[in-house]
DNA sequence: GATGAATGAGCCTTCATTCAT
DNA sequence: CATGAATGAAGGCTCATTCAT
């Protein structure tokens, strides 16, 4: 990985440190107030430290941005894998990707909300960063879809398609929670999309194999 | 309407072509350069006109922000019911309005991430107006949604949420155009996500009821 | 006397009336927000005109203010002598000027209060205008003092100085009639003033010819 | 005292050094120029500072007309008193507040224009503030009438308006100063005003007391 | 003569960044 | 390493003045 955000500092734990106690102010000003609206000043009081110490961690306030959502996009590279631990078939590992990848989201909609308002106020090399991290994340979709093409679970799909379709199902949340909180859960919101998917693209064989929840909407 | 945004001018044809200027010249600026890295020069002389002069047709930056805004949400309400002149039973209004809405998105995708990233750079009062004037696009949509269950041609549904995630299939494309274009046209792509939506709502009467296009991709 | 502002005007007739509504328009305006504070437009909408043609009648704004201030001048100069015509004495003459002096001050001191408050907004050619007008105003006084050592009634005095108390408590008035109208009303304000300054004038030949008003304050 | 004027600032020798430096060329900048013509820059260069360093230390360029006021009015407050040390009857102390207040506006006759032009120019709170201290000036003045009134040197007054007149006497040398120089030296335009005033005021028993100075004008 | 839309210079204010301590 | 005062470029907005109609 390159050094994409230079110090001046050079004990690494405590430029992680410093880093991350502006990128956690930071964040919060940023989600609440944009980040065209605020201020370096805000970000370092906030982190409990001085305006000019940031620059030693920092070279603009641009890096803070890139550093904040960097974070966010390395939090879902870590935490969704999680969910495949207890997951066993291919449909199962497919079913708790799709929930991980929601929930993550969901647990802070504000962060994803970031990344889609803010990501453009970042130079084009960053921005190559950013989308270099989201593909990789889809990668933790795309290899669930392949294995259940590979089991023959799934019917014949355009896979980057239907990668997005999931990632559009969990950013939605995000996107739209203002409104959708108000008349379904995460959960339910969750389960009925997977319904959809799975009702679309799994094989007889794939039923066979797949031990269905409980609760399903439109059953065949 | 809310005379929502004031002018010095008196002239309204004088002042609909001045604003129309302005917000034309803004609307492309915003989009590529974000609204607060555009200024107002800018915006002006994109225009072709002096500085000062906005200040007679707006009253502030974030005035044109939202007019900007305004135009675009106010174009989609204008054209998608359009889509509604050739179509006939209940399932053909819906896929006609599912397709008019994701293909006026496709269209000026800019226009729609642009709503994304700055209406958050609103006052509420005008956050609130761009809220309910989504509100109303959305129930173009319900209102497909609810001729289809009065005919019984879709089975029961929880309609808010059908509707976000048609709204989600719309947007999806703006929102990933950068990356959906590179494997799939908007056509395929509205086909697909149709397809998919009708498999899982459609009744039995639904489908007697429904020519479907040549091209399907998840047959029953 | 110059013509000291110019009109592209020819009709001298228009000229004077057009100039008279710009200029009680921008007195009420200057007196209420100052000079600085008050803009050409609300000048010319206070009178019912269009904005641009007051240049017609005026080269730029701050020959408004002169046109208010000298008004304001004028209007003294008028005023004042009429109250010669009932006065017999020269003491009389003399106190007849005072009086005259602080009731046209009295009568609008926010028109004094604005010569005081932007006469420095005047270029220096315009101030000089002004200053003379003042000194003029002066001579009024000052040819009524004359009468009265001519004929003995006063003793041997300072004139521009004594003429400066009287100009002083005349101004005084309009100065602080905001805490002076607390516990005094003008007419006894003049008689207490006027009282102090006879007393420290007159010669017993002054006394023995001057036929004193009722109320005295401080008698010998 | 309430902190009218809030700075960013902690150290209180740093706001206390840099206001007075941005007071001082303010002062200086106003009283040649006017408030309005007076540029931010102006005064930042003239306090040989930044452009935005006075926004430290001041919130807005209205402030910074107050803090000069007020400044005005402290310095009255602080330096008339001294003239009571070495005096000792009533009546002296009375002349020696009278003179102390001439001379110290004598001194900075500017100064007090400035307040008679500029104060409008504040917000009403701030005007607010401007009177108070005007009002705690005058009460130097009252003290002493009073005094010589307990003592029974002075003729009963109406106390308010005997202040006010000689309030006009130590301002109408800074507001006619530019005329009263021409034609008399402020010592003698203090000791003759003085003079008007003792002669009307004075008790007999007054005058037993008090030890005239050498030169007189109005003797009895 | 009258109108009022258009011009554009100029000003207050903000804030990312620097650097002496 | 940390501090926070200082810098100065830049932008939103106002408004006196002009001029085509």
């Amino acid at each position: 990985m390159q050094p994409s955000v230079v110090s001046n500092v050079d004990d690494p734990a405590l430029v992680e440190m410093r880093r991350s106690q502006f990128v956690k102010a930071a964040g919060e000003l940023f989600a609440r107030k944009g980040y065209h609206k605020t201020t370096i000043r805000e970000i370092t009081q906030g982190a409990g430290l001085s305006t000019g110490l940031i620059y030693s961690y920092v070279r603009s306030k641009e890096d803070v941005l890139f550093l904040v959502l960097e974070n966010v996009l390395t939090s879902y590279l870590h935490e969704i894998p999680l969910a495949l631990e207890n997951a066993d078939g291919p449909v199962e590992r497919f079913c708790a990707t799709v929930r991980a990848y929601c929930r993550v989201i969901g647990d802070k909609p504000h962060a994803t909300l970031l990344a889609y308002r803010e990501t453009k106020s970042l130079n084009p090399e960053y921005q190559a960063v950013i989308k270099r991290m989201e593909l990789e994340t889809n990668r933790l979709i795309i290899d669930r879809i392949e294995e259940c093409l590979a089991a023959g679970y799934f019917r014949p799909v355009n896979i980057e398609l239907l990668t997005y379709r999931i990632v559009l199902l969990a950013h939605g949340w995000a996107l739209k929670a203002w409104r959708l909180q108000q008349f379904v859960t995460l959960e339910d919101y969750i389960e009925e999309g997977l319904d959809l998917f799975l009702n679309a693209l799994m094989t007889p064989a794939g039923w066979s194999h797949y031990q269905q929840p409980e609760r399903r909407t439109g059953t065949k």
